[in-house]
DNA sequence: TCAACCAAGTCATCTGTATGACTTGCACGA
DNA sequence: TCGTGCAAGTCATACAGATGACTTGGTTGA
């Protein structure tokens, strides 16, 4: 009789071939790859500790320590006997992690995205030396407009390196699921981490004030943002102008990392 | 022969009393007590690990669960081979880790402080709301000039709750040896852990115009800081006026707190 | 004198095991 | 039928020890 087909492993042993490297680091990656890979979707439970442990050929405390920094970045969530799962990303999280506005009473929300333009350019001197590349290299521009409770509210200018997005179309940035870090990572395998801001108040220029319906003028507040994947590569550079009447940029001081 | 007297111990073993607490917790704890309460000064080193378990009663893999944390905290740095040692908050720490202008080359210096005055108010409404006490209360409020390089770069108006900070001058206050914060420890015993902030651009008004010598009017960013101490409560209440020409207020968004 | 080597001390990582706490589902009995 | 209680599964904390890497300081030998 046949033997029957059985689904390739999730997880491979990473003890022998992983000689000098860090072992919990390269569980880390095992189980980043299968979440990245959706062989583990948002929501779905981790196998149990033991099971990891017997999976990546190492210790349960070795997998502790992973899954410990998993937790910490917010990738994977734990609940005491029941189990641990994948964050649900989707919006919570980015909003979370990456979405800093709020009303000033201290309301919280997704914003509405809309595209306003999309094209390719050459990286300025600027977008370059944040992305880490040579200037006049291919990339795209993207604009957005983003509104809370139907009031225009952020202007945002995306700077996309063209060789981390080989293939990126106004149309599949249009019809994206989610949210656009969520496009990167589901479509060009690219996971922020983390991002680098610098802010300045600046009074709000003619064509970014017809787009976000203010008088030239208004002091806004003007973000620079560096998107980064694993090992601080810059993936992708942002300058958002937030009108901040309403709303404020909120921060949590606590461990620089 | 008489026994020599000897210093009392620093640590005491927390395992028999702290039943059902965390033992890395009431270590932890142990840890910070000893670093509030200058048995162990900024730059002095931890005894070795397996001499903490010892004193603490504990095993060495919970003194360094304990210390992991104090080490996220920027509380103590380790050095492989050298030994762990309590950070000096002094200059560096507090820079790096509560004062986030720096040039838009990204220079990064100490400011300089001018006191400009200091009274003793009733805490209005937003202050109070901030500090989680009622409105009236008494407290003390401080204006100060920031400057970087010779130029006034930043106004601070910050509120102290009174009952917090008994006995605070500002005879004190000015001539305090270092940082603000190092005198809210040194002095109160106050540790400030963290810290939120909500930022925003307004135009400069007429008296903080003056301070900074600037013209009214001009876009500065406006960062409302409530400082935290342990338990998340509330010490310090801080409103910023930051003028960013020159400057950048810079954040690093990655594993939220 | 000086450079190379060596040993001790310390943190860093990993293993393996034990116990407790929390959650879920099932069996049992009123 | 319903609820109590128990057992199993899982994460949370803690222990003890082994090995490796890094730093420092002293010893040795040319």
């Amino acid at each position: 009789m046949p033997t029957p087909t059985r689904p390739p492993p999730i997880f491979t042993r990473v003890a022998p071939e992983a000689a000098g490297m860090l072992l919990y680091r390269a569980v880390k990656r095992g189980l980043l790859k299968a979440i990245e890979g959706k062989q583990l979707a948002p929501g779905a439970a981790l196998p149990n500790e033991t099971a990891l442990a017997l999976a990546f050929g190492v210790s349960v405390g070795t997998v502790r320590k992973a899954v410990d920094e998993l937790v910490a970045e917010h990738i994977v969530v734990r609940r005491q006997g029941r189990g641990t799962f994948v964050a649900t990303h989707s919006a919570d999280r980015f909003l979370f992690q990456f979405f800093h506005v709020e009303r000033s009473d201290g309301l919280r929300e997704g914003p509405q995205v809309e595209l306003i333009s999309f094209e390719r350019v050459r990286l300025s001197e600027d977008a370059a030396q944040a992305l880490g590349v040579r200037a006049g290299e291919p990339a795209f521009q993207i604009e957005n407009r983003l509104s809370l409770q139907g009031r225009a509210i952020e202007h945002d200018l995306l700077t996309l390196p063209a060789t981390l997005f080989k293939g990126l179309t106004e149309k599949r940035f249009r019809e994206r699921p989610s949210t656009i870090y969520q496009l990167y990572q589901a479509d060009f395998g690219i996971t922020v981490l983390r991002a680098l801001e610098r802010a300045r108040a600046v009074p709000l220029e003619r064509a970014k004030a017809r787009v976000l319906g203010l008088a030239p003028g208004t002091p806004v507040l003007r973000v620079q943002r560096t998107a980064l994947t694993f090992g601080d590569k810059p993936v992708e550079w942002r300058e958002s102008t937030i009108h901040t009447a309403q709303h404020d940029y909120v921060q949590t001081l606590s461990r620089p990392v």
